[in-house]
RNA sequence: GCCGAUGUGGCGAAAUGGCAGACGCAACGGACUUAAAAUCCGUUGGGCUUAAAAGGCCCGUGUGGGUUCGAGUCCCGCCAUCGGCACCA
């Protein structure tokens, strides 16, 4: 307590209520929301306010239009929230409440993202089972959320670790896995109306033999995208490559519609590019060079066929499988080491440290289709396996890697482009006029590229190609907390469960601790592994993105045991009309999510082909020092101990208030004082403390017409508001409610009608007070059924206005004019005006500029 | 290196090409109070002019140019910070 010598004051001068527990309420309350806030709450949650009924149940209303508003869901974790993860769902929580208010059915679920690596790290250090602390997790994020007053449909809740809802996912994965992706239709069929001879070779879930990253540390392979700077983002342990078969989905079948179908999707610039730029097509050709002395041919794919002539050498990535074939005996045990050190390199060896290019000639040599000429055929790493055919036409001149590899190793380089300009043409990789290429001499490159591509084509040497740099999905995880794959094993030949069989739930384990040796700890489950006589189960689970690819689905018909989603509701909800949350999810989840609805919607499932219609992303929010929030800096403010201090909707008034949503911005304590203080003053508008320390509503409310400037400011709030939120513009909404308070704080009389607009604009901001003024108003009804207030511009112009005199641009003087007037009658008045005489000293001016109602500027 | 975003008072920020700094924080002054807190009222970008005030003038949106009667806003170049990608042929 701040006022400790001070406590006979202290209890003399304080109202009862308030000092009941003087060691919690650090300093007296600025209106009392800790009367009303947990009352509303439970209000809400009792009369089941934010229910939203399915076409076909009772209380459904299909005269209302729908909006589908959705928070990106939380990984429950052991930390609880910190101020950061309510930033978006206030915002959207705002757009809910206000749509309801607009006449809309309104879907606002939540749910729990709660697979993941931290929970079973968790039980592997403690023993205690995944399940009981994810339990714990979600029951203290939940209350956390509630006491936030979000209104959230709870009747909807999901959670990816509840068997009702992975017996989903597994089933979702029996479908990609018994279809294909058919070229011709350009979408998924079932795998049944594929013709060729080995199924297995075509469906969207695949097992391969691919290099993984695999962390020794925690005994498991990563995604790319959990491995930072070649360490685990998870710990910083070192990853290295490493074979292992694995589970692949298909995702690169789906490259060129995920890429065009972002086109109709209202995301950010911004987000749409990044996806673009992830997917990476590029378009060029693939040309077959011969290879002396062997009947083999070396595929390269390259975007500029126009730089052929310039192809001095030919490079193989390490682990090409043409390397041993070709390679002469002088060579081998020179390209063997360099293979074995490549194989070895991790991912951090292999990018960062890797500054020098290195490689080793293997001995043979290409053919150039182009002019016949010898090259020598060398392997290095900087040409990757997994990119295009894994090898390359190396065009020094015109390429920047194979200009520095042919430095180093010197090899012929020679210029095929001509730079505009006096360029020079060695080192020149943009667009030119091709030189020394006798086929498209003088050409520029676009035309060029159309020429010898058309030359190749005709004579079998090489085609048109696309390429993206788009891998397959590795879909496999080494871990126990997470979906078992519904699959067994026979004969070393994987199959399918039946969908009878699901859903498949992870056995019970004293040990959760990786083997180690790449087995995953579902290996340890003995029993459970062993399917029947001859069949045992994959024991591999999902990666935690599966959970989330579809949850926006199930949210849609949450405890529907028939079908994933029902189709009626599915059709009703669907898409998501508006999609909140981080920047970090902008490539994968959205990327895997896109691509699962993708499938779906080409098997029939689902109605649309795009899950989101709308995207935002919200900004981070920083410590008070302006930092990253994280424990090792100890900035983590929780929203414990903002909502104890200063209420649920100081809290969420504040995380709008501070700024643009999508910016990134820091945390002050202060200003959770000023918002809370606007919303003490909303509190005083309609509410006085009496002799006894009481509240009771004021006397100065009372039910007299607005004046004519009241009228306008209210009538000019309820239009921002309206325009504000509809743009999510928060903060500029929440101002001009305080320009409102602070015009009518003064007031001899308080309008009640005006207040009873006002608390329905506030009403999605700070839903407690809202509610609570509006009982004690004794208003008609509940707030939450009220309709959103219309603005009539006839109160928001004036007769008169004032205009700006300016002489060259600057401000010189003012005057009131009729917004009737004339231009004309604007220019005399100003030229007339005595001021501007002054300064115009006789001079006639050049010329006058009139803009009507807002300012004339003279040019002298 | 490439791509993207952002640079405005002491701080968070606001501004359809038309009065830069709304709103809030902090600070300062006043009212109320024995006093303080809370509350209410007022001042607050920098500089010059003035005994003081009123008033007036000049400068000011990262930086240098440009377009325009007029630029924080549009165009070109540069700098800084943050984020993403990073041998993708």
């Amino acid at each position: 307590m701040r006022v400790a010598n001070s406590k006979s004051i202290f209890f003399s001068c304080f109202p009862a209520f308030l000092i009941h527990n003087p060691m919690s309420s650090e300093r007296r309350k600025p209106y009392p929301f800790d009367q009303f806030e947990s009352k509303w709450q439970r209000i809400w949650e009792d009369r089941q306010l934010f229910h939203a009924p399915n076409p076909g149940e009772k209380k459904f209303d299909a005269a209302k239009p729908k909006f589908y508003v959705l928070d990106m869901f939380p990984y429950p974790s052991g930390a609880g929230l910190h101020v950061g993860h309510p930033e978006g769902y206030t915002a959207t929580d705002i757009v809910a409440r206000y749509k309801r208010l607009r006449g809309f059915n309104v879907l606002h679920p939540m749910g729990w993202d709660a697979f993941g690596l931290p929970a079973e790290q968790y039980a592997i250090k403690t023993g205690q089972h995944p399940e009981l602390t994810t339990r714990e997790n979600i029951a203290k994020f939940k209350s956390q959320l509630k006491a936030i007053g979000f209104s959230y449909d709870w009747a909807r809740e999901i959670n990816t670790t509840d068997p009702r809802y992975f017996k989903w996912t597994q089933w979702i994965f029996l479908k990609i896995y018994n279809s294909w992706f058919n070229p011709k239709t350009n979408k998924a069929e079932p795998i049944s109306t594929y013709r060729g001879d080995d199924p297995d070779s075509v469906r969207l879930a695949y097992v391969a033999e691919v290099p993984v990253n695999w962390c020794p540390e925690l005994g498991t392979v990563l995604a790319n995208e959990e491995v930072v700077d070649g360490k685990s983002e998870v710990g910083g342990f070192p990853v290295v490559r490493r074979p292992m078969r694995q589970w692949m989905l298909r995702i690169t079948a789906y490259a060129e519609r995920l890429i065009d179908e972002l086109e109709d999707l209202d995301w950010p610039p911004g987000i749409k590019l990044l996806q673009r730029n992830w997917i990476g097509k590029s378009e060029g050709a693939e040309i077959d060079f011969k290879i002396d002395n062997h009947d083999a041919r070396i595929r390269v794919f390259t975007t500029r066929p126009d730089t052929l002539y310039g192809a001095t050498y030919m490079v193989l990535a390490p682990e090409h499988s043409l390397v041993d074939l070709i390679t002469t005996n002088e060579q081998r045990a020179e390209v063997r080491a360099y293979r074995e050190r490549a194989a070895r390199k991790s991912d951090l060896e292999r990018t960062e440290l890797s500054k020098e290019k290195t490689g080793v000639f293997t001995g043979a040599h290409a053919i150039n289709p182009a002019n016949n000429e010898e090259i020598p055929i060398w392997i290095a790493d900087y040409v990757l396996l997994g990119y295009g055919t894994g090898a390359i036409q190396a065009v020094p001149a015109h390429d920047e890697r194979d200009l520095e590899f042919a430095r180093k190793f010197d090899l012929p380089i020679r210029a095929v482009v001509q730079p505009p300009g006096d360029e020079d043409p060695i080192g020149f990789v943009g667009d030119g006029i091709a030189i020394n290429s006798p086929i498209i001499d003088g050409l520029p490159s676009r035309e060029a590229i159309r020429k010898i591509t058309a030359w190749l084509e005709e004579r079998g040497l090489g085609k048109r190609a696309i390429n993206y740099k788009l891998r397959d999905w590795l879909f496999s995880r080494q871990r126990y907390w997470g979906e078992p794959f519904p699959i067994v094993w026979q004969d070393r030949h994987h199959r399918s469960l039946g969908e009878d069989e699901l859903p498949v739930v992870p056995p019970p384990l004293e040990d959760y601790k990786p083997t180690g040796t790449g087995e995953p700890p579902l290996a340890k489950a003995k029993d459970w592994v062993r399917y029947s006589d001859n069949a045992t189960r994959e024991l591999n689970v999902m990666p935690q993105w599966a959970g989330s690819c579809w949850y926006f689905l199930r949210f849609c018909d949450p405890l529907n045991d028939k079908r994933f989603v029902g189709q009626d509701a599915e059709k009703y909800w669907m898409n998501v009309d508006l999609y909140v949350g981080g920047t970090e999810h902008a490539v994968l989840h959205l990327l895997y999510a896109r691509f699962w609805q993708k499938v779906l919607f080409d098997l029939g499932y689902v109605s649309t082909s795009e899950p989101f219609q709308r995207l935002v992303n919200q900004g981070i929010i920083l410590g008070e020092d302006g930092q990253k929030m994280s424990k090792s800096r100890g900035n983590i403010i929780s929203p414990d101990e903002v909502i104890a201090q200063y209420g649920a909707d100081a809290f969420r008034l504040y995380e709008m208030f501070m700024g643009p949503l999508e910016q990134m911005k820091p945390w002050s304590m202060r200003g959770v004082e000023g918002v809370s203080r606007f919303l003490a003053r909303v509190w005083r508008l309609i509410m006085r403390e009496n002799q006894a320390g009481e509240w009771e509503l004021s006397p100065a409310v009372d039910d007299v017409d607005l004046a004519k400037n009241e009228q306008k400011i209210l009538h000019a709030t309820i239009k921002k508001v309206t325009e504000d939120i509809e743009s999510l513009s928060f903060n500029t909404a929440i101002s001009q409610m305080m320009i409102f308070v602070n015009a009518f704080t003064n007031a001899e009389k308080t309008p009640v009608s005006a207040m009873r607009t006002f608390l329905i604009l506030l009403n999605p901001f700070a839903p407690h007070l809202s509610s609570e003024l509006w009982e004690k108003l004794k208003a008609p009804g509940d707030i939450t059924d009220q309709s959103w207030p219309g603005y009539d511009e006839k109160f928001l112009v004036e007769d008169e206005v004032e205009m700006v005199l300016q002489v060259n641009g600057k401000v010189r003087e003012r005057m009131k004019m009729s917004i009737l007037a004339s231009e004309e009658e604007i220019k005399q008045a100003a030229l007339t005006n005595p001021r501007i005489q002054e300064l115009l000293a006789g001079k006639t001016p050049r010329k006058v500029i009139v803009v009507p109602q807002k300012l004339v500027n003279i040019v002298a």
